[in-house]
DNA sequence: CTTATGTTGACCGCTCCAGTAGACAAAAGA
DNA sequence: TCTTTTGTCTACTGGAGCGGTCAACATAAG
């Protein structure tokens, strides 16, 4: 039942760049969201073209450029995230709403297994299809701020024209190497 | 959110097994089995042995062999069958129960994306750990004792004296085959 | 023109899924 | 005892997809 690494770092990212906006940080380089999440970086970026794609970010090339989101935070639903990134929700894909297909059962309608999963789906996608990047990234935000821990993506657009110690990253992908 | 076809053909199986022991039958053969959900009956096999190392079912051997229950069918849940078979139920590994791992994510206490997926891994597993084959084999005899359809395994054991005419199964092994 | 960023596309090693194949062991019946 | 019918065990495999890496390029700011 899981989900797949490509999809968890599409969320982390979308509600890293929501929390950088509500902070007032218009602009967010993969840079921070990889250091942020401690993500590969060159994969992230695979992500972020797929997001970008599918319209719920939007980028500025060059220096000084960034990642943002395209679509009011209201609006993004984890549920529809997740079926672009790793299709249905469904765990069998009968039960399935958005890309139904028969599956090799003699009678669907007198299926055990299918009934059982109908439920699975349908809770997960009441969750999934109910709550917004909005309501994620508000209640983060109150969390931080109620134990008082120090918040993400500080000092807004000033932050972006220091000189980016960014030794951090490249270390990063390198020090993951295991001795095979 | 996909379980696996090997997760979704053991429950397919222990649903069938359930059903015909219910039904006054206590041994099924693996070819009924495929045959009943038209599973690929090698693979099917591989998936029976693990159920029976994880004592789930039991098997007699030789002619009029078959496989039936090692366990009250109210004991076995759905839950633990798919975590024996496709792992952890969580949707990421740092809101599993059962096989928590630690994420890359700075501060787990303050991380949106946790707090959702706790909340979907819960409501999987209060549905996934509560039913267990007694319910669902119940529910469908019921439907299909209402709705009047063919029960399966009927004729107890006398149907697995007969000569069984199994050409269907191999006929179906091949029929599979796509003209690539 | 330099430098920092995002863009594009190719590539890749590996694991696991889904399934196949074949020889073998046990049990029942002739 | 021999045959037939079942389950058991081991090995293998094609293909897909996961989880990345790399190099070359485009764009924009200073």
């Amino acid at each position: 039942m899981k989900i797949s690494k490509r999809g968890e770092y599409a969320l982390r990212a979308l509600i890293d760049i929501g929390i950088a906006q509500e902070l007032g940080r218009e602009l967010v380089q993969i840079n921070e969201l990889a250091q942020q999440e401690r993500l590969p970086i060159k994969f992230l970026e695979q992500i972020l073209t797929q997001l970008k794609e599918a319209g719920y970010v939007d980028s500025k090339r060059g220096k000084l450029g960034g990642y943002f989101l395209a679509k009011p935070m209201k609006k993004i639903k984890f549920g529809a995230v997740i079926r672009l990134i790793d299709g249905p929700l469904a765990p069998i894909s009968c039960v399935s709403v958005t890309a139904y297909e028969r599956c090799t059962c003699p009678d669907e309608a007198h299926c055990g297994l299918r009934m059982l999963m109908l439920d699975v789906r349908n809770s997960i996608a009441a969750i999934l299809d109910r709550y917004t990047l909005a309501d994620t990234v508000e209640v983060t935000l109150r969390k931080m701020r109620r134990d008082k821990v120090a918040l993400p993506f500080l000092g807004g657009i000033l932050r972006a024209q220091l000189p980016a110690p960014l030794e951090f990253v490249k270390q990063n992908a390198k020090s993951k190497r295991k001795t095979k």
